[in-house]
DNA sequence: CCGGGCGCTGAATAACTATGCGTGCAAGGT
DNA sequence: ACCTTGCACGCATAGTTATTCAGCGCCCGG
């Protein structure tokens, strides 16, 4: 039963933005399963999956990395995480993190290395991107910009 | 100060496992930040940070990837993440994991391509590694067992 | 000046999660 | 057959976290 039982929360919960154990116990009672919130507190545990402060979900930890494959795919994922404003002047590219996070998204960027962009570089939350001349920046802004969307959608909560 | 505030909050929870935002409010205080759980409730939301089930402790997503480099790296911190048992028979070596768990720790297995291993076949909450022979099994074990230890170096909870 | 909007915060409290304790069941030992 | 162990689980409740509601300070445009 565990073992079955604790299959399906993996399953739900990588499918999913699963917000609570209460929300988990009733997905699982569509699916024939029937446990109380202290259980499937119990199981989550033994599954070690985390849960994100941002949205409450839960997930399997490394759940992100799994779906990144190149430089690029790594770039998309981390300004979908971590971009939150980006403002261009001329050919600079000012982009906003939250506190302290500047840094592994500009190690992104220069990893990605991108032709446009000339180089980074990244204080506490804030990186300065250059890029060749105003027309890339236009570019790599709406790519950025575009990325950054895909990154919001999880669903609030009640 | 909300800026300072929050980075400090990165380097503690970086530092040592932090497992509630009580005990990060005693931790700022030493430091010199004075904020209730409200607030560093919401600096946890900002940040992005993660709970981890298994044992409270707050870290940012991708702390541990940070640590890795080689395929090496990466199965190290696999085995310290996922592995539960280890038998041996012969040049068998059967692993278990938590449920849904033997197949990421067989990629990592897989991806390290060592020597000694001849192949993996994984299910929901076991590998089998296939060795040369007996004495290899005893050395994959051995150097599994070492890293197995190495991941349980967590605090427990009062 | 003054009123309004905005960002940040604390206090109180609602919402959610972990855990001590007790029960039932099954496997192995005597 | 009966006891002992170990495991999974629910219940009740302690413990932890998110949110609502206000208040404060700041900046800006009247």
């Amino acid at each position: 039963m565990k073992r079955y039982r604790q299959s399906a929360i993996l399953d739900l919960v990588s499918r999913e933005a699963v917000c609570s154990q209460d929300a988990l116990g009733r997905q699982l009672r569509a699916r024939g399963f029937h446990a109380t919130q202290a259980t499937i507190s119990r199981d989550i545990k033994e599954l070690r999956l985390v849960k994100r402060a941002s949205d409450g979900a839960y997930e399997r930890p490394g759940a992100a990395e799994a779906a990144r494959g190149t430089a690029d795919a790594s770039l998309r994922r981390a300004i979908g995480e971590y971009l939150r404003r980006v403002d261009l002047v001329q050919q600079l590219l000012v982009l906003r993190t939250d506190p302290g996070q500047a840094q592994p998204l500009a190690l992104a960027i220069d990893r990605a290395e991108r032709p446009e962009v000339v180089g980074t570089v990244a204080g506490d939350d804030t990186i300065l991107v250059i890029t060749r001349h105003a027309r890339a920046g236009r570019e790599v802004r709406r790519l950025f910009d575009g990325w950054a969307m895909d990154g919001r959608a999880y669903p609030r909560r009640a």
